[in-house]
DNA sequence: AACGATACGGAACGATGTTCCGTTTATCAA
DNA sequence: TTGATAAACGGAACATCGTTCCGTATCGTT
């Protein structure tokens, strides 16, 4: 899945050199930057860090959220294969689940700004509220149903739902050292759990 | 509390017709364009619809933050004082810190974009996020206070966390048919509930 | 070495919150 | 009624964003 290795000999013309040379270098100028400063930092920051126009940006990553996504795609992508491994190895699907969600609690809150991100209504990240929806909804979903399943868990959920509001309650816990976005989670996780 | 009305015959000098006129025109102006764009609506269209110039604007709300709180005041003030009275009239301090949050919610949910301004980290928006938790938080910890004391929820939680956390809940809730945040937020309440 | 396609840099654009200042207007004393 | 003066006004101008555009530089190939 990979944009273009070396490999893969087809048809179509191989990036130049520099072009993906430069990529590399935005790549990690703009995880370094969004460490620094979150990832609602400027553009221009991550242009100046890169040592590159603000063109060169742009043509690698039509929008700024294209950018983001790429730099959190490898975490992303094991946070969502971790979903199964943990149904498998779990001692119920609501262990399971529990364990996932604190997974994706963690990448969210380590993350200065991202849980900000998930919201809809961001004006520009549609993009990459797309992108996390569509590669861990599935995951979040095949727990959920297993716990609901079991008869663990309440059904008047939604796994979308579980998922905007696990990472709603995440958003700018960073920061703010009165509010513990994993134990306010936890407390949600719990309000999940069916009364037996 | 109210600005200084025609009473209140003190030294201080009297504001002028036109300026005093103006700030109700752009309440009013204020109010209307929140319904109809949200929160986040430019003040340029505000000022458009209020037919003043963007100097008045920032002469009576040095910033766009201070105008949202004095558009939203008067529902503030209601949220915060029914606290004691559902406190007072509740069956039990739980029932009554279930109510108020939804009362919290309903006002949340209904200002487009509003909940959104609960997080700390927006920028320019510390104003309103300290009026929101100075006037609300008391109200909120009395409530949860009492459903401690009545060993009812469970107490590693601060009444900060369970604003602030509810508050996040209910972002971006409007606008979004897949998600309601009311049973998110149920949800989250039954999770503070402690199991007896 | 020369040439064409590709990529680059950064000026420029449109939107936004906010500041500033020359102009207008309300108020009040004469 | 009429000036004088302080208060308030309007909107141009500034700084900061994301994004677009295009003349120029560079790479890869012949």
């Amino acid at each position: 899945m990979g944009d273009n290795e070396a490999e893969a000999g087809g048809a179509v013309p191989s990036k130049r050199a520099d072009a993906r040379r430069n990529k590399e270098t935005l790549l990690d100028a703009a995880a370094k930057v969004f460490v620094a400063s979150g990832v609602d930092a400027p553009v221009r920051d991550i242009a100046r860090e890169a040592g590159v126009g603000l063109g060169t940006i742009y043509r690698h990553f039509p929008t700024r959220a294209d950018l983001v996504i790429a730099v959190y795609r490898h975490q992303v992508e094991a946070c969502a294969e971790a979903g199964p491994a943990l149904l498998a190895s779990g001692a119920t699907p609501y262990a399971a689940l529990r364990e996932w969600i604190n997974l994706f609690v963690d990448f969210l809150v380590t993350k200065h700004g991202l849980a900000a991100v998930l919201r809809s209504d961001t004006a520009g990240f549609e993009a990459l509220h797309g992108y996390f929806l569509d590669r861990l909804l599935p995951v979040c979903a095949e727990l959920f149903d297993a716990a609901v399943a079991a008869g663990e868990v309440r059904s008047d959920l939604t796994s979308y739902e579980i998922m905007r509001g696990v990472g709603n309650l995440c958003v700018g816990a960073e920061g703010d050292e009165r509010y513990d976005a994993l134990r306010l989670v936890d407390v949600f996780v719990a309000g999940m759990r069916l009364s037996r």
